[in-house]
DNA sequence: TCCAACGTTCCGTATTATAGAACGGCGTGC
DNA sequence: GCACGCCGTTCTATAATACGGAACGTTGGA
């Protein structure tokens, strides 16, 4: 694949849903292709073939928004992850118990996406939605990549975001080395100003395939018991572990 | 648009990614190829340009299946459904107070979709995917649509499911003149054997916008008192208006 | 009432997609 | 253990497609 390969059809369309995708309301044809940078035609062409299909559609004024079949098939996405499937229950139970909000995050394509999420009692300030992305560097989740299978990672991003980020390399080595003898990893407030994280990782036939973690309030956190709630989301991930094909056995594992 | 119109590159991308989507497990180049009737180095092309958005990804083993950005898409869409932001948390105060399985289901571009859905306790057999089309002419939703807006579904289909399906349009007819008057409709094991469903319709500036519906086992409906659960599935359709902007006035309702 | 901006359609041109052949690697069956 | 067949991938000349400027009818605001 060469550096000078010019966007295909495809790609053009694909830059007009995911840009509608990104908007809050609805497109109209001519600010689509200013946006975009293309004349209104063949914005117009292009959504009129993302249309046929239903992965975009026009509101009564004639503007476009994303589609009803985009709904299938990301739900579709879901439907096939094994570790979302064996992981929603526990999610469920554990979010009722604590009243608290678990995540499951896994690696795709060296990028952590959420994959699932159920939310706690409390009013959670921030919380990243199903599908999106969550930085490597300043995420508990990161840490058990990093600590697991660096390569499943990228790891080039170093930005602040809050002033508890950890600005040296070090200091996240070290982080990243107790999260790999500890069996679970911390987050507190690196990523987002007043939230904390744990989380523990999620294994299968050896090779990390996940993680569960529990986000709360920094406050919330100082008033429980750091130990019981990791403990609880380190059980969590046992449980995940062994719906989804039971526990490896020592043979699997070093067969590798 | 005319009918001779041939399919473009965005098109066959498309047959692509939905035939990813309909089958179960990964499929290989050649196995796409193959299905879609096109030479192997095209199905790659057109894979490689929907890999590079993950809108499919490869396994380990070089075959396809649909990518994780299909999800952040998707869920971006339940995002901007007025109905499911203010439907779901009715959906799951129901869903936990009766136990049984209750959706959200609405119109888009003639066919009835399922826009949410929130499990009851008890094991229902068969239940819809999010996402998903459900058919008209042997649902509760389809006959609440034909009775408030005839021109948003496509009413051609008149297959016969099972020996409860309604066989001649009259007797149809007659359940949708009832379903405008009783507001509400009742689907007694027409589409699928054993399952009865109890639907009302959400209004909005009096259009209907969709609808609620309960599904549960006929033997568990013959145990309930009907107008119980009907009571309860109408008081939850008027929440869910409330919810979307307070109800329609009548001046508003008439002004059309 | 006028004007500007909208979504849509058209069509000649030029860029693009196409598909057959060839390559290296992998697994299977002989 | 070897060879065959199928896999995913790459290349390239040719054929087909996407492109975009211009024009149309409509709508909403000044």
């Amino acid at each position: 694949m060469q550096s000078t390969d010019q966007p295909t059809a495809i790609d053009k369309a694909l830059d007009v849903l995911f840009h509608l995708h990104a908007e809050d309301a609805p497109q109209g044809v001519s600010a689509i292709g200013r946006a975009l940078d293309m004349p209104k035609s063949s914005a117009h062409r292009l959504l009129s073939t993302l249309r046929r299909r239903q992965l975009v559609e026009q509101d009564e004024s004639g503007r476009y928004r994303p589609g009803i079949a985009l709904l299938a098939l990301g739900l579709g996405v879901l439907a096939r992850e094994p570790l979302v499937v064996a992981g929603r229950a526990v999610l469920e139970a554990e979010a009722a118990s604590l009243g608290e909000t678990f995540f499951l995050v896994a690696a795709r394509d060296g990028r952590l996406v959420v994959l699932e999420k159920v939310e706690g009692t409390g009013l959670l300030r921030a919380s990243p939605p199903v599908g999106s992305e969550v930085p490597v560097h300043a995420t508990a989740v990161g840490k058990l990549y990093l600590a697991h299978a660096p390569e499943l990672v990228r790891n080039g991003e170093t930005t602040p975001f809050t002033e508890h980020t950890l600005r040296s390399e070090v200091a996240l080595a070290r982080e990243v080395e107790q999260a790999r003898s500890d069996g679970h990893a911390q987050n507190r407030q690196e990523w987002l100003e007043g939230l904390s994280v744990i989380a523990a990782p999620i294994f299968l036939r050896g090779e990390i395939t996940g993680a569960i973690c529990v986000a709360l309030p920094s406050t919330r956190l100082a008033q429980l018991e750091d130990a019981d709630v990791i403990e609880r989301v380190k059980r969590a991930a046992r449980e995940i572990e062994a719906r989804m094909g039971g526990p490896q056995r020592e043979a699997e594992r070093s067969r590798t």
